[in-house]
DNA sequence: TAAAATTTAATTGCATACGACTAAAAATAT
DNA sequence: ATATTTTTAGTCGTATGCAATTAAATTTTA
């Protein structure tokens, strides 16, 4: 094939679609699991950073999950109303939302503690491929 | 740090996160360089694909940006109200909707050649490593 | 050929995403 | 102490994303 100019143009000459394009066949991929947990992706990276901190307020989930309010707020208050969590005004500061943890988002934690082998096991990657492509992706989001 | 039965639950330790977090975070980076096209992400790579093409189905365009019709039909008829392509019924196949670019549409190539090296610029990856990327995000892929 | 199955887009409903804006509270400056 | 600035969530508008359903046209089958 006879090179152009606007061979940087081409979709088979991107680095960003295959990392656009694996990103959504992987939240694709984690559904059959999260769908038994009533969680969907979002809201399991959520909870993961909940289980792990029991109380956060809206802007420190986010710092976590690199989410801002508009995307939250509505997630959290779905939740919320799923039992999950709870959200209360800061005593001490009334502008922000402490988001807690309930009994029932603390007992999901046993559920899902089975999703991360599924998962790797339909990755099609060896430890060490998965390893290199972590560090290769954190060099993108710094 | 003890390690215990959950540090397979947090979010560092997970692959699939750093790899939902770039993405988001490549296409934040495109949208300073497409805003002045007019075009969003997915507009870009599906214009991308008809810039090669002229002329396709609905569902050709899908396989080729992984996109299924209830995201593509909105966004193409985006497309078409902002006269980049235009929409018709298959003559032979009255089933399919073929999609061709308009000259305004083959005109915005000349603006977007400069787009695949701005971004290269600015993620901050060795042309070795983004290749090395690139392989192994094929392999989740398939 | 007529009925059944398949293919193709479009539509609908739900869940993100994010920028821009608003409103309230707290921190800072004068 | 008051005015200004900053911080923090929430809201709104636009744009994805995808599963499930629908509708129309075509192909296959009986």
């Amino acid at each position: 094939m006879k090179p152009t100019k606007y061979d940087a143009l081409k979709l088979e000459n991107q680095l960003c679609f295959p990392l656009y394009a694996a990103a959504k066949e992987v939240v694709r991929r984690y559904k059959p699991f999260l769908d038994p947990l009533g969680l969907t992706y979002t809201q399991y990276i959520t909870m993961m950073v909940m289980w792990e901190h029991k109380e956060l307020t809206v802007s420190q989930i986010g710092e976590y999950v690199h989410l801002d309010t508009g995307t939250l707020t509505p997630m959290l208050k779905k939740m919320e109303s799923n039992g999950l969590i709870f959200r209360q005004r800061g005593r001490k500061d009334e502008r922000e939302t402490i988001v807690s943890i309930t009994p029932e988002g603390k007992a999901l934690r046993k559920q899902a503690i089975e999703v991360p082998a599924k998962i790797s096991s339909c990755v099609n990657l060896t430890l060490d491929e998965a390893l290199q492509l972590k560090s290769l992706l954190e060099k993108i989001i710094i």
